[in-house]
DNA sequence: AATGAATGAGCATTCATTCAT
DNA sequence: TATGAATGAATGCTCATTCAT
């Protein structure tokens, strides 16, 4: 009985393989889910591109909309963790740091964008509420920011901060969703300015 | 054993009963489709809502996708039959028009509304051609207007008008989307003003 | 329009095709489950023996559960329809009758039998709940013999009447389960007179 | 990378400690069958009930049924184990002091009884052979017990030894499964006078 | 034209079993 | 020995579509 810690976890695979293997079904998992929707994708599909077995995706996700809502959350944190407001940065200033974070993430993962910007909105019934709760940390964000910009009266104040929030990132979507129309002169270079001369002229000052 | 059961109907039906079947199945169509998506929708509950027989839809339409498209022409139809443009109007006045006949018909038909704001963007690979056929019209429409506007250096020129038709139409829903979330404070009274001073400000002029 | 009255109700196939269909789904269930067990047993095995499509099945019966509580009730029902009691028969005479009519039911049917008499007592958790419904008007029949019996004396009266009751059709269905096991030497023939002999002369008198 | 996970034993385990594991393993399983059957019973739970890892199990028994008719063997070993016969006694005392035991052995370890009284009767097909040799011993006890209450003309001399002591076990799980029914008014302790008073008054002298 | 029973491909999910570590 | 991740066969159930009446 000496020397082995029998304390320790027990664990068949290091923890990087187990990241690993999560990585690569969150990865297939965007591109089905981009290419079908949460209706119509597949697990076989999911499951044969990340190289494994059906089974294996329910080692690591409970079904196919927890996967599903993952992969959306893995976006919102992103988002999120990587938003990074200046000292003295105005309203505008620090939405359109959101923007262009939001065009990043999806340049460097066209099917995270895909999945984010084209299926969310047709989530009905049960599904919202998953949906509010995988982007709430994103429409928080965006919430406080816009709370902020009214105090200093750079925000138009007649509407809810959280409301405005949600207007905001509708708008973003639909301009990058045809930015990212492959039929589409629009570029994802082109979202940035269109939100600031479309749009944030309108709402901040 | 005698006597045949009569059950089905020996005679022609009139035209003006046809179309209201057919009507009646559109509408249940819309009710449902706008409740679940195209995926989600189940044809039972389309017939069951008309009044009808599974069976009925296929004598009007093809398939689930014919009866979903037939849906977002009929509301593409509604628009452009309706626009009608005064002598002399500014493209930004005419792009207002159609926003305005866009809520209206989204007010006279919520779930019309729901089905062509929430749906479209979800429509991923063959569904595709459907959504671009059905709302054709729509966009030949939108871009006549912003051509004549950049012939008349009222809309900015940087990008071709078919391109701009149809980030006008994205934005346009994304503004009704969040007007039309139930919990939501916009309402569809909140659109134009938002388009008109949001959007339209950068686009024209 | 004259001459089709439209409200007739517009049937496919006639009452007894669909009743033949049932019990062709029932017969085919009788077997699968008596080979198999509740939960062994395959809805495409019963398909297939019935000469029916798996989906089929679902057009008579809203789940596998529901076929096998459809089969039970049905033995209980044959049970409760078959008694007719003689004017002043005693307690232990109408006891020998429901038994008499269970090993008719038997011997018609030995997997309708084998279903009843080996499956129900293992069907645990939700299932009990499905089992006591199914059973249950067989139970009220018992307890109704026995309530009577005590009342004149022939029952012993210590326990509640419907005790005896599942008392009495748990032992009538392990003497049946022996008379028909492959390998015994038990015959059906000999329920009856084990039933009285053995078990009745205590119960009664 | 220096550093091996030691994460397996790496010693033998004592035989008091590869006991207790298996013991614990055969606890967990009582349980676990008794509440979902054979069928139903799933290995994670029974694994996780224990302590171990499923895998683990495999270490102890061949398969789930191997874990099962363990547990039925052991019920039976018990049985058999515990009858002592006093000299002289008669076929219905030693037939009585046999249902003392399984009374007793239930009394002890209820979930036991309820896997061997519930899910024996239910097992079918290729299971059948396994139920046989499981309870082979104790059919074999009660085989010999009748063989010679026959000889001395105790017992009814019509049936064969083997036949009557099958009987003899189902009528009495019959009896202790409406005494282990939660919501009846019958108890373990009604099962022996009911035994002797019913079944027993009519099946010896 | 209308019906609705029949169909069967399709799919998410479960879980006993294996095996590399 | 112990582990638990990986496996993949198995299966209940759904539902768009067909078609005989």
């Amino acid at each position: 009985m000496w020397g082995i810690p029998h304390n320790t976890p027990m664990v068949r695979i290091s923890a990087s393989e187990r990241s690993a293997t999560r990585q690569r079904l969150i990865d297939a998992g965007k591109v089905e889910f981009a290419a079908r929707g949460l209706a119509g994708a597949r697990f076989d599909e999911i499951a044969l591109a990340a190289g494994h077995a059906k089974g294996t995706i329910y080692n690591y996700f409970d079904s196919k909309e927890a996967l599903f809502f993952t992969i959306v959350k893995d976006w919102c944190t992103q988002l999120v963790a990587g938003f990074v407001t200046a000292n003295g940065a105005s309203a505008r200033e620090q939405l359109l740091e959101i923007a262009r974070l939001d065009v990043e993430i999806a340049r460097k993962d066209l099917d995270l964008a895909r999945v984010v910007i084209n299926q969310l909105p047709g989530l009905v019934g049960d599904h919202r509420v998953g949906v509010e709760t995988a982007i709430g940390p994103g429409i928080d964000l965006l919430t406080a920011v816009i709370v902020a910009g009214q105090e200093r009266g750079e925000v138009l104040a007649g509407q809810s901060a959280r409301t405005l929030a949600r207007l905001f990132l509708n708008v973003l979507s639909a301009i990058e969703q045809e930015a990212l129309a492959s039929d589409s002169e629009l570029g994802l270079d082109d979202v940035l300015p269109l939100v600031d001369g479309c749009f944030l002229r309108g709402l901040v000052q």
